[in-house]
RNA sequence: GCGCGGGUAGUCUAGUGGUAGGACAACGCCCUUCCGAGGCGUUAGCCCGGGUUCAAAUCCCGGCCCGUGCACCA
């Protein structure tokens, strides 16, 4: 186990979910400290991604109904078979395979793909034997219901809940594009081989936002924010580029302003989450690498231990999940958008006669009507289909004339730019990147240099001696701050030097020291993590103090004077 | 999923068939005027299941977990 990892594990941030029960790949539970820490990160998305955007929150089932993702697409693995050799081990999608090796289309059954295999004694690549073919798909299976009750998936994505949600969704903006939606949530996906600690997990959280849009129109008024941002891009090419988000917009390298407000906005965020710039990049993805909804894509990646890592996904959906749940649930999830200034348009009307259609045509008269009603510019005789059957309908029951209409605007389905974040990997991320080693004295310190407003224990109170006068000031201090809000906790065992090492290790901030001189004039001593100096400060002034410093990255020389330097 | 290497207190580690040892951490008491001090004491361990054996942490088989290479990652 690495340093840091052995760290996270001892001081309670992430653990071994199942433990005892021999464990279980791909699950964590967040200890005290890490949780904490998502929490925070959690906290800070918000103000980014919700907050300081036209977005607001919602939250959906992690259950989803098969026909959800048979209309996203995500169920489409149920019906592709996979072959595994049993020799190289190498797995194969079995319809594409059949194809390529034998130029035979075979249904994607496991039957079928098994008889194929027999009938043309199929071997692998490698000259080895195939096993069974099995299912394959990532999706968790669920029953909804008792019996037999109703097929469901665990969601591979926060996203489907909210495209789901869209007429709502769109009548909560009254109808007014763009808007963002967010939601911040757990999501599944039965990974075959979890590996790398919390990397690949099979319950992740994910903090996603469906930011959207008019197809025409994907700029965003605040990109002047990000523009001149210089920022490190690897193209689909492989080429790496550091340049600003403006010129990346300009030369053609990110398709378009939208797409770049958001990797401005994503990279703004991870920094201030205290990743750091020289180990983020964002990389495009290749065309064969794009996920079937996607039209563009990029991904924030950040440099760990295990390497460039994806945390952030930001793709350009387009309209995708829209049409698609258009198709499937037969709903018209488009919006109307008004023109500027409406548009006045001649054409020839097809008006049928209902009193003369009614008779003539009975129970089929009403859809007639409606089906001339869709037509233009038309001859005489029409020729319409209603219910599989071919009508003529000749020209006395209808008439055909020439109006004048003013188009007020139009209905189209709206695209999506879906910034997506990992938050276990982000989390990870942070606490990597704040993973400091130091020798004072030839003994190692550990440090974990976490942004201030971050650190799940915002400050620890320290009696310098465990009598009890020391203790019971620094209860009373204890106390105050937590009934101001602050994340404090009480360390009485030790030696000071022992526990300011406790506090360094898991990011605390700041120490308050109780000492001699507290009972002489009643100040107390802040202590930085950072750079271990303290200050004296008076008791009266501590909490409005640290609330400043907690809020900000100020120096602590600016709140009192130098103490034992 | 396949191959390789691992799994002993909270953490790290010694232990090749015969009573499981240490360090650090934690907890208690004492001492102590500021950066892992000291003394005394305490807590706490052989991943799970089966087999071989008089006897298994140790040998064998299977599983689980961790690491790693391949494959997978919509």
């Amino acid at each position: 186990m690495s340093e840091i990892m052995e760290m996270l594990v001892r001081r309670g941030f992430i653990w071994q979910s199942f433990e005892i029960y021999g464990g279980m790949a791909g699950f964590i539970d967040y200890a005290p400290l890490g949780n904490g820490l998502r929490r925070k990160v959690e906290t800070l998305w918000r103000e980014f991604f919700v907050i300081n955007e036209r977005s607001v929150e919602i939250d959906t089932p992690t259950v989803g109904i098969e026909e959800v993702f048979i209309a996203s697409g995500h169920a489409d693995g149920f019906t592709d078979v996979a072959i595994e050799c049993s020799g190289c081990g190498r797995v194969f999608r079995a319809d594409h395979y059949v194809k390529e090796k034998l130029n035979l289309e075979v249904d994607p059954t496991v039957e079928a793909v098994k008889n194929v295999i027999q009938e043309f004694n199929l071997k692998c690549e490698c000259g080895g034997d195939f096993r069974n073919p099995e299912h394959f798909n990532l999706m968790f299976v669920t029953k909804i219901g008792p019996g037999r009750g109703k097929k469901g998936y665990l969601r591979p994505e926060t996203a489907q809940g909210i495209f789901i949600a869209f007429k709502r969704l769109s009548d909560y903006f009254r109808n007014k594009l763009p808007f963002g939606v967010a939601q911040i949530g757990r999501a599944y996906r039965n990974e075959i081989s979890p590996r790398q600690g919390v990397i690949r997990l099979r319950e992740f959280n994910q903090a996603e936002l469906e930011f959207f849009c008019h197809p025409g129109e994907k700029r965003h008024p605040e990109f002047y924010k990000y523009a001149d941002d210089v920022i490190t891009l690897v193209d689909k090419f492989d080429k790496e580029h550091r340049i600003t988000l403006k010129e990346a917009v300009e030369k053609g390298i990110i398709a378009h302003e939208l797409l770049a407000y958001f990797v401005g906005k994503t990279r703004r965020f991870l920094l201030a989450a205290g990743i750091k710039d020289e180990k983020l990049r964002f990389r495009q993805h290749k065309d064969d690498e794009r996920a079937h909804y996607a039209v563009d894509c990029w991904d924030a990646e950040v440099l760990l231990s295990y390497g460039w890592i994806e945390v952030v996904g930001i793709a350009d959906r387009s309209d995708y999940d829209l049409s698609r749940h258009t198709q499937f649930s037969r709903e018209d999830l488009s919006i109307f958008v008004p023109f500027e200034e409406p548009v006045k348009v001649r054409k020839r009307k097809v008006v049928p006669d209902l009193s003369k259609l009614g008779p003539a045509f009975k129970d089929k008269a009403k859809k007639i009507a409606e089906e001339l009603e869709r037509l233009e510019d038309v001859g005489n005789d029409i020729t319409v289909v209603v219910d599989d059957e071919e009508i003529t309908v000749s020209p006395e029951y209808y008439e055909i004339k020439e109006v004048e209409e003013e188009i007020h605007g139009e209905r189209l389905i709206p695209h999506v730019i879906e910034p997506s974040f990992g938050l276990d990997r982000i989390t990870y991320a942070i606490l990597e990147h704040a993973f400091d080693t130091d020798t004072v004295d030839g003994e190692e310190r550990k440090v974990l240099r976490l942004k201030r407003k971050l650190a799940p224990v915002q400050v620890a109170v320290l009696p310098l001696l465990s009598r009890d006068v020391f203790v019971d000031e620094a209860e009373k201090i204890a106390s105050e701050l937590r009934e101001h809000g602050i994340y404090t906790e009480l360390d009485v065992t030790g030696s000071i030097g022992r526990r300011y090492r406790r506090y360094d290790e898991i990011g605390t901030p700041f120490c308050i020291t109780i000492d001699h001189q507290t009972f002489e004039d009643e100040t107390v001593t802040i202590r930085d993590r950072d750079t271990t100096t303290q200050v004296r400060v008076g008791k009266t002034e501590l909490v409005e103090v640290l609330v400043e410093l907690l809020n900000s990255e100020k120096s602590i020389t600016e709140f009192g004077e130098i103490f034992r330097s």
